[in-house]
DNA sequence: ATAGTCACCTGAGCGC
DNA sequence: TGCGCTCAGGTGACTA
């Protein structure tokens, strides 16, 4: 389910829930996520500092080491009351002094949860990712140097963690779009100019995808219950053979990196 | 090193 | 109503 906006948009949402907050306990009902849950015993007691993101992973930091999660295609962090009912694939609970409990559901298990003692970004799965978006090191000159020699569909490429972190299928479709490159393109052909805009339309997109809460396509639920309404705001994701709202031209579909793509030939030709 | 493919898993939607 | 098929917001591991 969830790119960068929709994992910040789940951060922003628990923090001020969790934050300060110690853990009673932890409670994994079912640990067969990504990789076996497992948490050592010394996790409960201790007090969420600060939930931080990189990439698409929350970090819980604790007094004594970190919790690693990532929500995977279909997963979700929600705060109810101690005692609500669980739903059908809440894997993972914990439990908090406050009298509410933080519940991972995720149907389709793609999820996971770490702990790790030592500085988080130090953990195999953060140790290798490329920069942040929204931060001050992405830009067109970045993107230009890391293409070097590469031949990769731009699209690919910028859904490629170890070069940017954060942009899924979604936004990799939408920013694209805004920058008016066809996402077959190689990277090696793509010109100054055109990743100066699509460094831009990255940060555009996922800005304004923020700012909207996130992106509800099935069953994406901010921590409030409220689904986000970026989806409304879509220029091309999901709307093959439909026009363009640009210009009207119908929308051409097709499989790049066995993904779904959507552009529009005549707005985006480099 | 790079590009492309496969796998993991459940649920929704579609055609028949 | 049911069956079988395809598809879905991610990403590590594998193959050439």
């Amino acid at each position: 389910m969830p790119e960068l906006p929709e994992v910040e948009t789940t951060r922003r949402g628990i923090a001020p829930l969790v934050e300060g907050v110690r853990i009673e306990e932890i409670i994994v009902r079912n640990p067969n996520l990504r990789w076996p849950v497992e948490l050592p015993a010394e996790v409960a007691g201790q007090t969420i500092e600060r939930i931080s993101r990189r990439a698409k992973y929350l970090i819980f930091e604790l007094q004594h080491g970190s919790l690693i999660v990532h929500l995977g295609m279909s997963g979700n962090l929600r705060v109810v009351a101690a005692g609500a009912a669980y739903r059908k694939h809440d894997h993972v609970a914990w439990r908090l002094a406050s009298g509410s409990e933080l519940r991972l559901h995720d149907p389709r298990r793609f999820g996971s949860v770490h702990w790790h003692a030592g500085e988080p970004l130090s953990h195999w799965l953060l140790a290798d990712l490329g920069v942040e978006p929204l931060g001050n090191e992405f830009n067109g000159a970045y993107l230009r140097a890391q293409a070097g020699k590469r031949r990769a569909p731009v699209k690919n490429f910028i859904m490629d963690a170890r070069v940017v972190v954060g942009v899924g299928n979604i936004y990799a479709n939408e920013a694209l779009f805004l920058a008016g490159i066809r996402p077959s393109v190689r990277v090696n052909r793509l010109s100054r100019a055109a990743w100066e805009r699509l460094a831009q339309a990255v940060r555009e997109v996922l800005l304004e995808a923020i700012r909207l809460g996130g992106t509800t396509l099935r069953d994406f639920v901010k921590q409030d219950g409220n689904p986000g309404y970026f989806q409304q705001s879509l220029n091309v994701y999901g709307r093959q053979g439909e026009p363009c709202r640009r210009c009207a031209t119908l929308l051409t579909g097709c499989r790049i990196g066995q993904r779904a793509t959507t552009y529009c030939r005549s707005c985006q030709q480099n």
